[in-house]
DNA sequence: ATAAAAAATGAATAACCATTCATTCGGTTG
DNA sequence: CAACCGAATGAATGGTTATTCATTTTTTAT
């Protein structure tokens, strides 16, 4: 009776269990975009991805699980972006500081989808532990690693009256509401006109490094 | 034991339901806040109110609408207070801007319940236009105002390379992103610090008017 | 090729929850 | 005081949804 869509291209039962467990993460994220973190159910995840309703159950064990290893997912995917970014040896502080801004801003970042995600989470970090503790790692993790460059850049540039950790807040907090502004308000700020307002931020603190164009 | 304070002074009849509807877009605010968007009931609400099962429908008709409502309130709580500085004649433009900065930060605007409000339907805006155009309407009310504001600064401050556009999107988003500090960071940033973070940029905007100490 | 194991299915179940409405409550009026 | 009327109640209703598990399908090992 049910006529199942899977052709065959997509192996359907020989992916590895990782792979699964990856594109339910990436239907969810899909679900929670489209009809809202209260408005996404487990027929709606299973049907998204193509699959059967005990499919999630199966991998995941419950739909809380599920949600929890999302936020995971889309938290891994930026912090070791920007790890990869601080650890790489070839890049100067100044490059890579940019390097940073421009994967903050760049279309993987800045998917609507993933966009809506984050805010959907956020907004219940007050009453689930869980995600608040996820968001409190990410968050140091990445103030820690961006302060340093700050300082680095303040002893290479000369900069007498910066403090590291007031930029890094700063900046960190402007990333976040041009995102904010990004899923908001998407036919008035594009990522790119983003990037430019952080980098007029930067410049007003590194003048020499990041011209104001 | 719930205290119903409001002693009408003006308009017995119509008054009271007022003031219900208020309650109930109170309690709808601490719900969200303890339960999250996706686990707050009607059970949740009314019980909070101290009332009955039936009474939302009472007033609101319907769930979705209690929620619609609830967002037009800290909206409008938002607009209101910022239009009152806006309109003060007794303020100079200066004066506007740091009082538009105190009331962002402020006790009232940053109560993490409410904080958390903003954030859950900020994370349903994809998905519910009418969320989106909520929120579209406040802040473009809100960024005129304030571009015009930082237009008038730019004048009597003779400041020549000012965009007070860009200014706008920045502060903008950099408030925006310390609400999101405020809310999964409570034991870090203390809301006079995101003030003066705020501060910190404008200062570098406008540095004959907001020092930087 | 056959058996055993693993993965996936989806109908059935049980829990949950928004909404309804017959009834009760409390205040106002004549 | 009695009749009235809107406000409020909360048990009952019906729709929705997460989870289970007996069965089927596919893979792997022998």
């Amino acid at each position: 009776m049910e006529a199942v869509k899977t052709k065959s291209s997509d192996t359907p039962r020989s992916m590895p269990k990782q792979a699964r467990r990856k594109q339910l993460i990436e239907a969810t994220i899909k679900c929670i975009a489209e009809k809202g973190l209260s408005g996404t159910t487990m027929a709606d995840v299973t049907q998204q991805a193509g699959l059967s309703m005990g499919i999630v159950n199966l991998h995941f064990e419950t739909k809380e699980k599920l949600l929890i290893e999302t936020l995971r997912f889309i938290s891994t995917e930026y912090t070791s972006g920007l790890t990869k970014i601080f650890n790489n040896e070839k890049l100067s502080t100044e490059e890579k500081i940019t390097s940073h801004v421009s994967f903050d801003f760049s279309r993987k970042i800045t998917d609507r989808n993933k966009l809506a995600v984050w805010f959907a989470f956020w907004g219940e970090t007050k009453s689930r532990p869980t995600y608040l503790s996820i968001c409190a790692d990410y968050i140091n993790e990445i103030a820690t690693n961006l302060t340093k460059l700050f300082a680095e850049l303040k002893d290479e540039g000369n900069y007498t009256s910066i403090d590291p950790e007031l930029v890094c807040v700063c900046y960190t907090a402007l990333s976040d509401g041009l995102w904010l502004d990004l899923l908001v308000t998407p036919r008035g700020l594009k990522p790119d006109q983003a990037q430019t307002v952080a980098m007029h931020y930067l410049g007003t603190q590194f003048y020499n490094h990041f011209s104001a164009e």
